[in-house]
DNA sequence: TCTGGGGTCCTAGGACCC
DNA sequence: TCTGGGGTCCTAGGACCC
Protein backbone atom coordinates (compact mmCIF):
# COMPACT_ATOMS: atom_id res chain seq x y z
CA UNK A 1 0.00 0.00 0.00
CA UNK A 2 1.48 3.45 -1.35
CA UNK A 3 0.43 7.36 -1.58
CA UNK A 4 -0.10 8.93 -4.78
CA UNK A 5 1.86 12.56 -4.78
CA UNK A 6 1.52 15.19 -7.26
CA UNK A 7 3.91 17.82 -7.52
CA UNK A 8 2.84 21.13 -9.33
CA UNK A 9 4.54 23.42 -10.54
CA UNK A 10 2.61 27.02 -10.30
CA UNK A 11 2.74 29.27 -13.30
CA UNK A 12 4.91 27.33 -14.37
CA UNK A 13 6.21 29.16 -17.69
CA UNK A 14 5.95 33.02 -15.87
CA UNK A 15 7.54 31.48 -12.64
CA UNK A 16 10.12 30.68 -14.31
CA UNK A 17 10.40 34.11 -16.41
CA UNK A 18 10.62 35.72 -12.93
CA UNK A 19 13.03 33.32 -11.29
CA UNK A 20 15.47 34.86 -13.83
CA UNK A 21 14.22 38.45 -13.83
CA UNK A 22 13.46 39.32 -10.10
CA UNK A 23 12.46 42.65 -11.34
CA UNK A 24 9.31 41.25 -12.49
CA UNK A 25 7.96 40.34 -9.41
CA UNK A 26 4.53 41.42 -8.30
CA UNK A 27 4.15 42.79 -12.00
CA UNK A 28 1.56 41.01 -14.36
CA UNK A 29 3.47 38.90 -16.64
CA UNK A 30 1.97 36.74 -19.08
CA UNK A 31 3.90 34.45 -21.41
CA UNK A 32 2.56 34.03 -24.96
CA UNK A 33 2.09 31.32 -27.48
CA UNK A 34 4.16 30.77 -30.81
CA UNK A 35 3.79 34.01 -33.02
CA UNK A 36 3.13 35.43 -29.84
CA UNK A 37 -0.13 34.85 -30.77
CA UNK A 38 -2.35 34.22 -27.01
CA UNK A 39 -1.71 33.86 -23.31
CA UNK A 40 -0.87 30.43 -22.29
CA UNK A 41 0.43 31.04 -18.82
CA UNK A 42 0.17 33.97 -16.27
CA UNK A 43 1.46 35.70 -12.91
CA UNK A 44 -0.94 35.60 -10.04
CA UNK A 45 -1.41 39.32 -10.25
CA UNK A 46 -2.37 38.58 -14.46
CA UNK A 47 -4.89 36.38 -12.78
CA UNK A 48 -6.29 39.16 -10.64
CA UNK A 49 -6.52 41.48 -13.93
CA UNK A 50 -9.06 38.40 -14.88
CA UNK A 51 -6.64 37.73 -17.76
CA UNK A 52 -7.86 34.24 -19.17
CA UNK A 53 -5.42 31.55 -20.13
CA UNK A 54 -5.97 31.25 -24.27
CA UNK A 55 -7.42 35.09 -25.13
CA UNK A 56 -5.56 36.69 -27.81
CA UNK A 57 -2.87 39.43 -26.55
CA UNK A 58 -3.97 42.01 -28.94
CA UNK A 59 -7.76 41.65 -26.52
CA UNK A 60 -5.44 42.16 -23.30
CA UNK A 61 -2.91 44.71 -24.54
CA UNK A 62 -4.86 47.94 -23.12
CA UNK A 63 -4.86 45.92 -19.59
CA UNK A 64 -1.54 44.99 -19.40
CA UNK A 65 -0.46 48.69 -20.69
CA UNK A 66 -2.44 50.22 -18.15
CA UNK A 67 -1.30 48.02 -14.86
CA UNK A 68 2.44 48.16 -15.92
CA UNK A 69 1.98 44.87 -16.81
CA UNK A 70 4.60 42.62 -19.30
CA UNK A 71 3.88 40.22 -22.20
CA UNK A 72 6.64 37.46 -23.04
CA UNK A 73 7.44 35.06 -25.67
CA UNK A 74 7.53 31.59 -25.19
CA UNK A 75 10.49 30.01 -24.55
CA UNK A 76 9.95 26.06 -24.79
CA UNK A 77 14.19 25.45 -24.46
CA UNK A 78 14.40 27.23 -20.97
CA UNK A 79 10.98 25.59 -19.73
CA UNK A 80 11.87 21.93 -21.00
CA UNK A 81 15.48 22.73 -19.36
CA UNK A 82 13.86 23.61 -16.31
CA UNK A 83 11.49 21.42 -16.11
CA UNK A 84 14.05 18.69 -15.70
CA UNK A 85 15.61 20.67 -12.94
CA UNK A 86 12.62 20.88 -10.99
CA UNK A 87 11.50 16.85 -11.39
CA UNK A 88 14.93 15.88 -10.67
CA UNK A 89 14.80 17.49 -7.45
CA UNK A 90 11.71 15.02 -6.37
CA UNK A 91 14.77 12.16 -6.45
CA UNK A 92 15.99 12.80 -3.04
CA UNK A 93 12.36 11.89 -1.85
CA UNK A 94 11.35 8.71 -3.49
CA UNK A 95 12.63 6.57 -6.32
CA UNK A 96 9.07 6.15 -7.82
CA UNK A 97 8.40 9.28 -10.35
CA UNK A 98 6.34 9.55 -13.14
CA UNK A 99 7.51 12.73 -15.45
CA UNK A 100 3.45 13.35 -15.80
CA UNK A 101 3.86 16.39 -17.80
CA UNK A 102 6.47 19.89 -18.23
CA UNK A 103 4.92 21.18 -15.44
CA UNK A 104 3.74 18.24 -13.12
CA UNK A 105 5.13 15.03 -11.26
CA UNK A 106 3.48 12.42 -10.13
CA UNK A 107 5.36 10.29 -6.54
CA UNK A 108 4.57 7.22 -5.17
CA UNK A 109 5.35 7.25 -1.35
CA UNK A 110 5.47 4.35 0.79
CA UNK A 111 3.00 3.94 3.39
CA UNK A 112 5.43 3.62 5.99
CA UNK A 113 6.30 7.26 6.02
CA UNK A 114 3.21 8.44 6.00
CA UNK A 115 3.29 9.81 9.65
CA UNK A 116 5.45 12.70 7.91
CA UNK A 117 3.56 12.78 4.69
CA UNK A 118 3.14 16.49 5.45
CA UNK A 119 6.58 17.22 6.70
CA UNK A 120 7.73 15.49 3.58
CA UNK A 121 5.32 17.47 1.36
CA UNK A 122 6.46 20.90 2.69
CA UNK A 123 10.09 19.70 2.32
CA UNK A 124 9.66 19.08 -1.42
CA UNK A 125 8.60 22.56 -1.56
CA UNK A 126 11.14 23.98 0.03
CA UNK A 127 13.88 22.22 -1.90
CA UNK A 128 12.57 22.45 -5.63
CA UNK A 129 12.04 26.58 -4.35
CA UNK A 130 14.96 26.71 -3.28
CA UNK A 131 17.23 25.03 -6.19
CA UNK A 132 15.21 25.95 -9.10
CA UNK A 133 13.31 29.37 -7.92
CA UNK A 134 9.92 27.79 -9.29
CA UNK A 135 6.92 27.54 -6.83
CA UNK A 136 5.26 24.26 -6.11
CA UNK A 137 1.87 22.69 -4.88
CA UNK A 138 2.05 19.70 -3.68
CA UNK A 139 -0.87 17.25 -2.73
CA UNK A 140 -1.39 13.14 -1.40
CA UNK A 141 -3.83 11.30 -1.53
CA UNK A 142 -4.64 7.69 -2.10
CA UNK A 143 -5.51 8.17 -6.42
CA UNK A 144 -4.12 10.57 -9.21
CA UNK A 145 -7.72 11.90 -9.53
CA UNK A 146 -7.78 12.90 -5.62
CA UNK A 147 -4.02 14.08 -5.59
CA UNK A 148 -5.36 16.77 -8.40
CA UNK A 149 -8.16 17.39 -5.85
CA UNK A 150 -5.54 17.96 -3.06
CA UNK A 151 -3.39 20.15 -5.17
CA UNK A 152 -6.67 22.31 -6.51
CA UNK A 153 -7.28 22.95 -2.74
CA UNK A 154 -3.56 23.22 -2.12
CA UNK A 155 -3.50 26.28 -4.31
CA UNK A 156 -6.16 28.12 -3.35
CA UNK A 157 -6.13 27.81 0.08
CA UNK A 158 -4.32 30.22 1.94
CA UNK A 159 -4.10 28.01 5.60
CA UNK A 160 -2.85 24.95 3.19
CA UNK A 161 1.02 26.29 2.58
CA UNK A 162 1.42 24.98 -0.84
CA UNK A 163 0.49 21.21 0.65
CA UNK A 164 -2.81 19.06 1.34
CA UNK A 165 -2.39 15.75 2.52
CA UNK A 166 -5.95 13.87 1.74
CA UNK A 167 -5.01 10.54 2.76
CA UNK A 168 -6.87 9.13 5.17
CA UNK A 169 -8.34 12.32 6.25
CA UNK A 170 -11.56 13.36 7.98
CA UNK A 171 -11.46 16.31 5.55
CA UNK A 172 -12.01 14.57 2.48
CA UNK A 173 -15.33 14.91 1.88
CA UNK A 174 -15.75 18.88 2.67
CA UNK A 175 -12.10 19.12 0.32
CA UNK A 176 -14.29 17.45 -2.47
CA UNK A 177 -17.16 19.65 -1.65
CA UNK A 178 -14.75 22.94 -2.41
CA UNK A 179 -14.39 21.25 -5.47
CA UNK A 180 -16.57 21.94 -8.68
CA UNK A 181 -16.71 19.32 -11.12
CA UNK A 182 -15.76 21.35 -13.70
CA UNK A 183 -12.51 21.56 -12.05
CA UNK A 184 -12.55 17.65 -11.84
CA UNK A 185 -9.63 16.39 -13.60
CA UNK A 186 -11.16 14.47 -16.85
CA UNK A 187 -14.15 16.47 -16.68
CA UNK A 188 -13.60 19.19 -19.46
CA UNK A 189 -16.18 21.64 -20.96
CA UNK A 190 -18.81 19.01 -22.40
CA UNK A 191 -18.88 16.74 -19.74
CA UNK A 192 -19.48 19.03 -16.89
CA UNK A 193 -21.90 21.08 -18.79
CA UNK A 194 -23.69 17.55 -18.89
CA UNK A 195 -22.88 16.65 -15.03
CA UNK A 196 -24.01 20.55 -13.99
CA UNK A 197 -27.54 20.10 -16.47
CA UNK A 198 -28.25 16.99 -14.34
CA UNK A 199 -27.46 18.52 -10.96
CA UNK A 200 -24.33 17.22 -10.38
CA UNK A 201 -21.73 20.13 -9.53
CA UNK A 202 -18.57 19.39 -7.54
CA UNK A 203 -16.54 16.84 -7.15
CA UNK A 204 -18.67 15.28 -3.91
CA UNK A 205 -21.63 15.11 -6.21
CA UNK A 206 -19.59 13.02 -8.61
CA UNK A 207 -18.40 10.45 -5.91
CA UNK A 208 -21.82 10.22 -4.64
CA UNK A 209 -23.68 9.77 -8.46
CA UNK A 210 -24.69 6.36 -10.10
CA UNK A 211 -22.25 4.56 -11.40
CA UNK A 212 -24.33 3.09 -14.22
CA UNK A 213 -25.66 6.15 -15.10
CA UNK A 214 -22.00 7.90 -15.28
CA UNK A 215 -21.17 4.81 -17.77
CA UNK A 216 -23.72 5.30 -19.78
CA UNK A 217 -23.45 8.94 -20.25
CA UNK A 218 -19.46 9.90 -20.15
CA UNK A 219 -18.43 5.51 -20.86
CA UNK A 220 -15.82 4.04 -19.11
CA UNK A 221 -13.78 7.30 -19.09
CA UNK A 222 -16.49 8.77 -16.17
CA UNK A 223 -16.93 5.35 -14.14
CA UNK A 224 -13.10 5.47 -13.74
CA UNK A 225 -13.52 8.99 -12.20
CA UNK A 226 -15.90 7.95 -9.92
CA UNK A 227 -14.09 4.90 -8.75
CA UNK A 228 -10.60 7.18 -8.44
CA UNK A 229 -12.82 9.51 -6.48
CA UNK A 230 -13.87 6.70 -3.93
CA UNK A 231 -10.29 6.05 -3.37
CA UNK A 232 -10.04 3.12 -5.65
CA UNK A 233 -6.62 3.47 -8.15
CA UNK A 234 -7.82 2.89 -11.98
CA UNK A 235 -5.36 5.62 -13.65
CA UNK A 236 -1.99 4.01 -12.84
CA UNK A 237 0.83 4.90 -11.75
CA UNK A 238 3.44 4.68 -14.71
CA UNK A 239 7.08 5.31 -13.76
CA UNK A 240 8.45 4.29 -17.20
CA UNK A 241 6.99 6.28 -20.09
CA UNK A 242 5.38 4.80 -22.25
CA UNK A 243 6.45 4.05 -25.95
CA UNK A 244 4.66 6.87 -28.21
CA UNK A 245 2.11 5.83 -31.04
CA UNK A 246 2.61 9.59 -32.65
CA UNK A 247 5.01 12.30 -32.98
CA UNK A 248 4.14 15.20 -34.83
CA UNK A 249 5.66 19.17 -35.60
CA UNK A 250 3.51 21.77 -36.79
CA UNK A 251 3.15 25.54 -36.51
CA UNK A 252 0.88 28.42 -37.43
CA UNK A 253 2.98 30.47 -39.60
CA UNK A 254 4.29 33.90 -39.33
CA UNK A 255 2.02 35.11 -41.79
CA UNK A 256 -0.13 32.82 -44.53
CA UNK A 257 1.61 32.47 -47.87
CA UNK A 258 0.27 30.56 -50.99
CA UNK A 259 3.38 30.07 -52.23
CA UNK A 260 4.20 26.37 -53.04
CA UNK A 261 8.19 27.64 -52.65
CA UNK A 262 7.65 28.35 -48.98
CA UNK A 263 5.75 25.57 -48.21
CA UNK A 264 7.76 23.45 -48.96
CA UNK A 265 10.58 25.08 -46.98
CA UNK A 266 8.15 24.62 -43.57
CA UNK A 267 7.57 21.36 -45.13
CA UNK A 268 11.39 20.60 -44.99
CA UNK A 269 11.89 22.35 -41.22
CA UNK A 270 8.61 19.99 -39.90
CA UNK A 271 9.99 16.86 -41.40
CA UNK A 272 13.87 17.80 -39.73
CA UNK A 273 12.23 17.82 -36.69
CA UNK A 274 10.04 15.18 -36.25
CA UNK A 275 12.79 13.36 -37.80
CA UNK A 276 15.28 14.37 -34.97
CA UNK A 277 12.17 13.65 -32.52
CA UNK A 278 11.68 10.09 -33.86
CA UNK A 279 15.53 9.57 -33.35
CA UNK A 280 16.12 11.11 -29.98
CA UNK A 281 12.89 8.53 -28.81
CA UNK A 282 14.77 5.47 -31.06
CA UNK A 283 11.61 5.34 -33.11
CA UNK A 284 10.66 4.28 -36.46
CA UNK A 285 7.83 5.06 -38.52
CA UNK A 286 5.69 3.71 -40.86
CA UNK A 287 3.60 6.44 -42.03
CA UNK A 288 3.78 9.98 -42.46
CA UNK A 289 1.06 12.44 -42.67
CA UNK A 290 0.79 16.09 -44.13
CA UNK A 291 -1.55 18.63 -43.60
CA UNK A 292 -2.31 22.31 -44.25
CA UNK A 293 -5.06 24.62 -43.35
CA UNK A 294 -5.75 28.28 -43.98
CA UNK A 295 -6.69 30.68 -41.10
CA UNK A 296 -9.83 30.10 -39.23
CA UNK A 297 -10.34 33.28 -37.87
CA UNK A 298 -10.35 35.37 -41.57
CA UNK A 299 -12.76 35.67 -43.53
CA UNK A 300 -10.71 34.24 -47.00
CA UNK A 301 -11.93 30.96 -49.00
CA UNK A 302 -11.22 28.25 -46.44
CA UNK A 303 -9.36 24.73 -47.55
CA UNK A 304 -7.75 22.06 -45.41
CA UNK A 305 -6.83 18.63 -46.46
CA UNK A 306 -4.28 15.80 -45.25
CA UNK A 307 -1.98 13.27 -47.16
CA UNK A 308 -1.35 9.91 -46.07
CA UNK A 309 2.10 8.04 -47.03
CA UNK A 310 2.99 4.65 -46.26
CA UNK A 311 6.80 4.61 -45.16
CA UNK A 312 8.17 0.70 -46.22
CA UNK A 313 10.63 0.23 -45.16
CA UNK A 314 9.71 2.10 -41.43
CA UNK A 315 12.67 4.58 -41.34
CA UNK A 316 13.93 7.26 -38.83
CA UNK A 317 16.21 8.97 -41.96
CA UNK A 318 15.51 12.73 -42.85
CA UNK A 319 16.34 12.15 -45.90
CA UNK A 320 14.26 9.36 -46.44
CA UNK A 321 11.02 11.01 -45.11
CA UNK A 322 11.94 14.51 -46.87
CA UNK A 323 10.71 13.12 -50.49
CA UNK A 324 7.70 11.57 -48.96
CA UNK A 325 6.94 14.44 -47.32
CA UNK A 326 7.01 16.77 -50.10
CA UNK A 327 5.27 14.70 -51.74
CA UNK A 328 1.92 14.77 -49.56
CA UNK A 329 2.38 18.55 -49.85
CA UNK A 330 2.18 17.70 -53.38
CA UNK A 331 -0.94 16.19 -52.98
CA UNK A 332 -2.45 18.28 -50.79
CA UNK A 333 -1.53 21.81 -52.14
CA UNK A 334 -3.83 23.60 -54.42
CA UNK A 335 -3.75 26.87 -56.04
CA UNK A 336 -5.32 30.06 -54.72
CA UNK A 337 -5.13 29.37 -51.12
CA UNK A 338 -3.52 31.32 -48.03
CA UNK A 339 -2.00 28.23 -46.13
CA UNK A 340 -1.67 29.80 -42.43
CA UNK A 341 -0.55 26.45 -40.92
CA UNK A 342 0.87 22.70 -41.93
CA UNK A 343 2.31 20.16 -40.01
CA UNK A 344 3.72 16.47 -40.20
CA UNK A 345 2.64 13.42 -38.66
CA UNK A 346 4.56 10.42 -37.91
CA UNK A 347 2.71 7.03 -36.52
CA UNK A 348 3.01 3.33 -36.92
CA UNK A 349 5.63 3.61 -34.54
CA UNK A 350 8.16 0.91 -33.80
CA UNK A 351 11.09 1.01 -31.52
CA UNK A 352 14.38 0.67 -33.67
CA UNK A 353 15.97 -2.14 -31.90
CA UNK A 354 12.79 -4.33 -32.40
CA UNK A 355 12.20 -3.72 -35.67
CA UNK A 356 13.69 -6.20 -38.76
CA UNK A 357 17.44 -5.82 -40.54
CA UNK A 358 16.55 -4.05 -43.77
CA UNK A 359 17.12 -6.40 -46.78
CA UNK A 360 17.70 -4.82 -49.68
CA UNK A 361 19.16 -1.31 -49.41
CA UNK A 362 20.80 -2.02 -45.86
CA UNK A 363 24.24 -0.34 -46.63
CA UNK A 364 22.59 2.82 -47.97
CA UNK A 365 20.17 2.83 -44.81
CA UNK A 366 23.72 2.37 -42.33
CA UNK A 367 25.03 5.16 -44.30
CA UNK A 368 21.76 7.14 -43.19
CA UNK A 369 22.27 6.20 -39.87
CA UNK A 370 25.61 7.23 -39.39
CA UNK A 371 24.83 10.82 -41.10
CA UNK A 372 21.75 11.33 -39.15
CA UNK A 373 23.65 10.49 -36.09
CA UNK A 374 26.22 13.10 -36.97
CA UNK A 375 23.69 15.65 -37.54
CA UNK A 376 22.11 15.02 -34.69
CA UNK A 377 25.10 15.35 -32.27
CA UNK A 378 26.02 18.30 -34.50
CA UNK A 379 23.13 20.13 -33.33
CA UNK A 380 23.00 19.38 -29.61
CA UNK A 381 26.59 20.60 -29.42
CA UNK A 382 26.31 23.38 -31.58
CA UNK A 383 22.16 23.99 -31.41
CA UNK A 384 19.61 24.02 -33.77
CA UNK A 385 19.81 23.98 -36.98
CA UNK A 386 24.04 24.06 -37.21
CA UNK A 387 23.35 21.01 -39.87
CA UNK A 388 19.94 21.10 -41.96
CA UNK A 389 19.18 19.60 -45.25
CA UNK A 390 20.12 22.81 -47.48
CA UNK A 391 18.00 22.30 -50.36
CA UNK A 392 15.33 24.47 -48.77
CA UNK A 393 15.55 27.55 -47.53
CA UNK A 394 15.41 28.64 -43.61
CA UNK A 395 13.44 31.72 -43.70
CA UNK A 396 10.21 33.09 -44.89
CA UNK A 397 6.40 34.34 -44.33
CA UNK A 398 6.17 31.04 -42.38
CA UNK A 399 8.68 31.70 -39.66
CA UNK A 400 7.26 31.55 -36.17
CA UNK A 401 7.69 35.07 -34.76
CA UNK A 402 8.93 35.71 -31.43
CA UNK A 403 9.52 39.08 -30.51
CA UNK A 404 9.56 39.59 -27.09
CA UNK A 405 11.63 36.96 -26.04
CA UNK A 406 13.87 36.51 -22.70
CA UNK A 407 17.62 35.13 -22.97
CA UNK A 408 18.17 31.33 -22.49
CA UNK A 409 19.45 31.68 -19.32
CA UNK A 410 20.24 27.66 -18.79
CA UNK A 411 20.74 26.21 -22.60
CA UNK A 412 23.00 28.23 -24.77
CA UNK A 413 26.48 29.73 -23.51
CA UNK A 414 25.87 32.92 -24.94
CA UNK A 415 23.02 34.02 -23.05
CA UNK A 416 24.03 33.14 -19.59
CA UNK A 417 23.04 35.18 -16.73
CA UNK A 418 25.95 38.31 -15.87
CA UNK A 419 26.29 39.67 -12.17
CA UNK A 420 27.31 43.14 -11.93
C1' DT B 1 -2.53 43.90 -37.67
C1' DC B 2 -2.97 40.28 -33.78
C1' DT B 3 -6.36 33.74 -32.06
C1' DG B 4 -0.68 27.58 -29.84
C1' DG B 5 1.21 22.91 -30.11
C1' DG B 6 1.46 18.12 -28.99
C1' DG B 7 -0.52 14.29 -27.27
C1' DT B 8 -4.01 10.12 -25.40
C1' DC B 9 -8.09 7.20 -25.08
C1' DC B 10 -12.83 5.55 -26.25
C1' DT B 11 -16.73 4.37 -29.24
C1' DA B 12 -19.63 3.41 -33.16
C1' DG B 13 -19.95 1.77 -37.48
C1' DG B 14 -18.31 -0.37 -41.66
C1' DA B 15 -15.57 -3.90 -44.06
C1' DC B 16 -14.33 -8.29 -44.10
C1' DC B 17 -13.83 -13.19 -42.78
C1' DC B 18 -15.49 -17.85 -41.82
C1' DT C 1 -41.35 -18.96 -48.14
C1' DC C 2 -36.66 -18.18 -46.79
C1' DT C 3 -32.27 -13.58 -45.68
C1' DG C 4 -27.09 -16.07 -39.51
C1' DG C 5 -23.95 -15.17 -36.20
C1' DG C 6 -19.75 -14.22 -34.34
C1' DG C 7 -15.44 -12.36 -34.59
C1' DT C 8 -11.60 -8.97 -35.91
C1' DC C 9 -9.69 -4.92 -37.69
C1' DC C 10 -9.74 -0.24 -39.11
C1' DT C 11 -11.21 4.50 -39.09
C1' DA C 12 -13.29 8.91 -38.03
C1' DG C 13 -14.87 11.66 -34.69
C1' DG C 14 -15.30 13.22 -30.11
C1' DA C 15 -13.70 13.93 -25.61
C1' DC C 16 -9.97 14.93 -22.68
C1' DC C 17 -5.07 16.41 -20.93
C1' DC C 18 -1.11 19.94 -20.31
Amino acid sequence: MSVIGLIDANNFYASIERAFAPELDRRALVVLSNNDGCVVARSPEARELKIPIGVPLFQIRHLLDRHNGVALSSHYTLYDDMSWRFQSCLEDFTPDIEHYSIDEVFVKMPLSSLRSLSETGHEMRRQVRALTGVPVSVGFAETKTLAKIAIEIAKKSTRANGMVNLTGSPYRDEALSRVAVENVWGCGRMYSALLERNGIKTALDLRNADEEWIRKRMTVVGARIVQELRGIQCIPFEPTPKVKQQLCVSRSFGSATESLHDLRAAVAFFTSRVAEKLREHRLLAGELSVFVHTDRFKDVPQYANSARLSVAPKSDSTLELLPLALKGLDAVHREGFQIRKAGVILNDLELADCAPRRLWDAALYELHKRLMGVVDALNIKFGKDTVRCGLFPNSGAWRTRFERRSPAYTTDWRQLMTAH
